[in-house]
DNA sequence: AAAAAATTCAACCGCGTGAAT
DNA sequence: CATTCACGCGGTTGAATTTTT
């Protein structure tokens, strides 16, 4: 048969370590390494699963951690490699010495998530929501467009209401908007409004709305350019902000439901053929092509010296190698 | 000052992958 | 070759703490 089980599974303890707990374990990892987690709380005389003690020293225990609160740089560089991984914690973890993945991953839903979100950005696909509203705009005809636009805007009437009448929106302490031509350091170091949840109800809408009229869905549109880059002023929704000086990049290759036309990008110029690579490695995932990925992975410098990435991500800021 | 609500984050859960048997 | 499980990962939970009312 296969290997025997980790532990005994209704004689380990569980919930929160103790200071006792913790210093077994330290003082065991010191003198004999990590090497077999199965043995280790055994060995360590611990009543804990190797799973738990592992959990324990990699997220908390481990010396070279940092445990304070997150810099400023180190913010802009999870929400670089967000922009370009979406969840993949660990590989954006990896780029912060003395994080773990479940430190970013924390950070990220608490603290940038909703950064993003106050500023009128998806943090899903790294869009402004007026980008989203122009896709509704562009993927279907204007009657639909219309109808479906208006079920989402009554999901974020908030946002729209407050471009509209321009009430300031206070970042800490300074009177700004998006408008006035933040740079992602400032955009960042903004304080959040408390919009977490607004693209699921846009979503949320969205489908009403289709379920409601199933028939004005198309049944296939292709995608028009052209199209795209009118309607997103010709749209009313386009008294959303752009932040000069940024460009989008397309939905997260890894993230998942993302084949959706809320993450198809709005892809004009020259932001094309970066955003294609993106696009293309994205789907070699997708369809489990790991190899042919990982080789795009090893070769991603083009596309963080491509002009389609929204936080000017360079090959250089990695610190560590993707692969 | 107390209660309620919101936030934080350590720990757990479940899944995919690859290794051991 | 099939089975079983360790490991690593991302998602989720819930107790503790902080903030707001």
């Amino acid at each position: 048969m296969g290997r025997i089980p980790c532990c005994e599974k209704d004689n380990v303890k569980r919930g929160q370590w103790t200071p006792e707990e913790d210093n077994k374990l330290s003082s065991y990892i010191a003198q004999h390494g990590t090497r077999n987690w199965r043995l280790i709380p055994k060995n360590a005389g611990l009543q804990r699963c190797g799973k738990s003690c592992r959990l324990r020293w990699t997220n908390y225990l481990r010396p070279d951690l940092k445990h304070g609160q997150f810099s400023d740089s180190e913010e802009q560089t999870i929400v670089k490699l967000h922009s370009v991984f979406g969840n993949r914690w660990s590989l954006i973890a990896a780029q912060l010495p003395g994080r773990t993945d479940n430190d970013v991953k924390n950070h990220w839903n608490t603290k940038l998530k909703k950064k993003l979100s106050g500023m009128g950005i998806d943090p899903v696909t790294h869009k402004p929501f007026s980008h989203l509203m122009a896709e509704i705009a562009t993927t279907l005809a204007p009657p639909q467009a219309a109808h479906l636009a208006e079920a989402a805007l009554g999901c974020f009437k908030d946002e729209v209401l407050h471009l509209l009448t321009k009430k300031p929106i206070s970042f800490q302490g300074q009177h700004s908007t998006m408008a006035q031509g933040n740079n992602a350091t400032d955009y960042i170091n903004c304080k959040p409004e408390e919009k977490d949840d607004t693209v699921e109800k846009i979503k949320l809408g969205l489908s009403k709305a289709i379920q409601e009229e199933p028939e004005m869905m198309p049944s296939s549109k292709h995608w028009d350019s052209s199209a795209a880059t009118s309607a997103s002023y010709a749209m009313p929704y386009s008294v959303f902000p752009t932040v000069p000086g940024f460009q989008y990049s397309p939905a997260p290759f890894g993230s998942k439901g993302d084949a959706s036309p809320w993450s198809q990008s709005v892809c004009t110029g020259s932001t094309c053929t970066a955003m294609d690579q993106q696009n293309q490695l994205h789907e070699k995932l997708e369809n489990g092509d790991e190899s042919e990925a990982t080789k795009e992975i090893r070769n991603f410098s083009n596309i963080f010296n491509s002009d389609c990435v929204l936080w000017d991500l360079q090959a250089d800021d990695l610190i560590n190698p993707m692969v």
